[in-house]
DNA sequence: AAATAATGGACTATTATAAGTCTATTGATT
DNA sequence: AATCAATAGACTTATAATAGTCCATTATTT
């Protein structure tokens, strides 16, 4: 069971949240772009669901002071993202009958 | 005082959680793209921090149960998610000398 | 109430990502 | 050790987002 909500209406309501977030801060859409190094442009489309990069939230998110969010996607990580990035570990993969894989 | 790392390198490292979740659940890019509705592409460009955009995440997200993460970004919402988007509030915007503005 | 400033939305041109296909690696399976 | 399968990366074309500008709307300020 997964939720209901549309992709759409997921990305309207998480630029709802990132808009909460600038107000909160009291800073508007043209100096967070300018400070983001984004257009205003990529400020509202992403504040009102209407597309964004990856780039872009990040940029936006790291100047809002939120970019820690980003690490906490995955709950508990094997090693620490500092050495992910250094140390090249072996590639991992999906494995047949392993584990979960009820897609 | 923000993070030292680069957009860039928050992009990989965000990649890397993301594959994470995708491990745990023991499937492949190849499944996990065809049940998000996005091409194999993407998946590979969004776990190798090669740039992706917001709606593939999204869907990606939905796909690997993790959805419910896009709703945490701005803690305490004044109104309910669910109203903000019916209800269609009166435009709020930031204001001049009121509340933090240290950009 | 009038003036000012923030936001929404449209438009165009440019750039980035998506999608589809192919090949080379490399981890997993037997 | 050999086979099989997942992933990386390059390439091309289609699609989407960015950047820049302009104007209408609406909140805020005075």
């Amino acid at each position: 069971m997964q939720s209901s909500k549309t992709p759409e209406e997921m990305e309207v309501e998480f630029g709802l949240q990132l808009r909460d977030l600038r107000l909160r801060r009291n800073i508007d859409q043209r100096q967070l772009a300018e400070h983001a190094g984004v257009a205003l442009n990529a400020v509202k489309n992403l504040e009102n669901g209407r597309g964004a990069t990856l780039t872009s939230l990040v940029k936006i998110l790291r100047t809002l002071g939120r970019a820690d969010w980003l690490e906490t996607l995955a709950p508990t990580v094997a090693i620490s993202p500092m050495q992910m990035l250094k140390a090249k570990q072996p590639r991992q993969r999906a494995s047949k009958s392993r584990g979960p894989s009820h897609v």
